[in-house]
DNA sequence: AGCCGGCAGACTGTTGACACTTTGCGGGCC
DNA sequence: GGCCCGCAAAGTGTCAACAGTCTGCCGGCT
């Protein structure tokens, strides 16, 4: 019966069919102006409490005001742009340092969630993939390469994402990553920080290979609650 | 500098003057047309895989078809409803398998971290609250009232997210109890499975008191995956 | 009879214009 | 001189219309 009804229904969605479909949604104005939107708050050219006008924006990325009210509809709900009182509009989010906290938190439980599912699955080619990105890690913070660092943390942690092989986690840690990204950037401008950085990364890497979930999962935590430590402690002296 | 910087700015957002601007906004057309079609999303007068007709859809809610397609773009990024292709509008999503279950992992960490951190932070009043809201349930368990039933357990965990007071993990865990609330609605038509769900719910409050946070963090787990167990259960038998 | 091309209808994506609210400023009044 | 009222500009919220695309159907051809 559910076979015959699956039959009928669409065949299955082959994933080009789906990259084809992301392809020409992400052509849509409304997405491009989420996209445009979203790098230029990530790159810090609108800044944290920025009002957001809608003429303004929708010039500048070359669309109307529909789609890019949309796009802040969209944005709305990620938490990277927020609304105020009825008719002023949007604003770029600024967190406080009791969200800030949260965002720490929330981090640190899917990490380590993510850590435990990788003690369990993760084969010997993800492993030395990963640790070759610690290594990679490592020289960019010999050489005193920040933005390098940076950018290598991110893949870092996206390939252990895509390892884990559990999409909801995925994507509920790089929406909530996107969301603190200011915050994290500053953090990381320090040499020590990226130091001690990287040294949990190997951490986690051996407790996962050591096969014991709950290990693995208190080593990811324990990595994310290390960076809300850091940069609490960053709070009272800057 | 930090002080001056935040006096010079508006003054701190009273409780009331943030109701006030939630209030306002949700008079807006487009939060008013998000409201109506989630509604009707979990209502089931829409049901999973149901295409989307903007004019059709606009016209019911009384609304333009702007504010329509701003509440679509909202559900959309709430996972809600989903785009197919382009030029061929949203449908209300319909979850697979893999992503239930993935659904279900997640909440359970979400109400482990819940639990864990009520074994700190409850306090005494709470607790009894909590403890009464069990006994309703019981109640509504004994005279057979399914929906009295899960009804008293949304608002169960409802008040365990509030008395944890951790924002960031209620708002992630209530958007995921409406992804999942058709699986959730079908799963508590079963008098058993209400059953064994209040015995969890006891269990939890019970590792609560304890004040053991990794045992209420376990017990927080356990309920949610008994979930789990129980869907997957359901899965083969129906 | 079956298949292919073209056509009409429906629907989405987008745009420009309209209405109402808020805000900043200048003039008048106390 | 300070305060208040009214006005104009800016900006958001909303709508109705336009353009392009997809779907389903009819007629003709093989």
């Amino acid at each position: 019966m559910a076979a015959t009804a699956s039959a009928l229904s669409a065949p299955a969605p082959s994933p080009e069919a789906l990259d084809r479909i992301a392809r020409r949604r992400a052509e849509s104005l409304a997405e491009l102006a989420h996209a445009g939107i979203e790098r230029m708050i990530l790159e810090g050219l609108l800044a944290p409490g920025a009002r957001l006008n809608e003429q303004a924006l929708a010039a500048r990325l070359g669309v109307s005001r529909g789609p890019l009210r949309e796009a802040l509809r969209a944005l709305e709900r990620e938490g990277l742009v927020q609304g105020g009182p009825a008719q002023r509009g949007m604003s770029v989010r600024r967190l406080d340092a009791a969200e800030v906290a949260e965002l720490y938190d929330t981090r640190a439980l899917l990490q380590g969630f993510c850590c435990a599912l990788l003690a369990r699955r993760a084969t010997a080619p993800q492993m030395a993939a990963l640790r070759a990105q610690v290594a990679a890690m490592a020289a960019a913070l010999s050489a005193g390469d920040a933005a390098r660092y940076y950018a290598l943390n991110l893949a870092f942690h996206d390939a252990m994402l895509e390892a884990a092989a559990h999409r909801r986690t995925a994507a509920l840690y790089r929406a909530m990553l996107k969301e603190s990204h200011p915050v994290r950037r500053q953090m990381l401008d320090d040499a020590e920080n990226r130091r001690a950085s990287n040294a949990e990364h190997a951490a986690m890497l051996d407790a996962i290979a050591g096969g014991d979930a709950e290990a693995a999962r208190r080593a990811g935590e324990a990595h994310v609650l290390a960076g809300k430590r850091r940069w609490l402690a960053g709070l009272g002296g800057g």
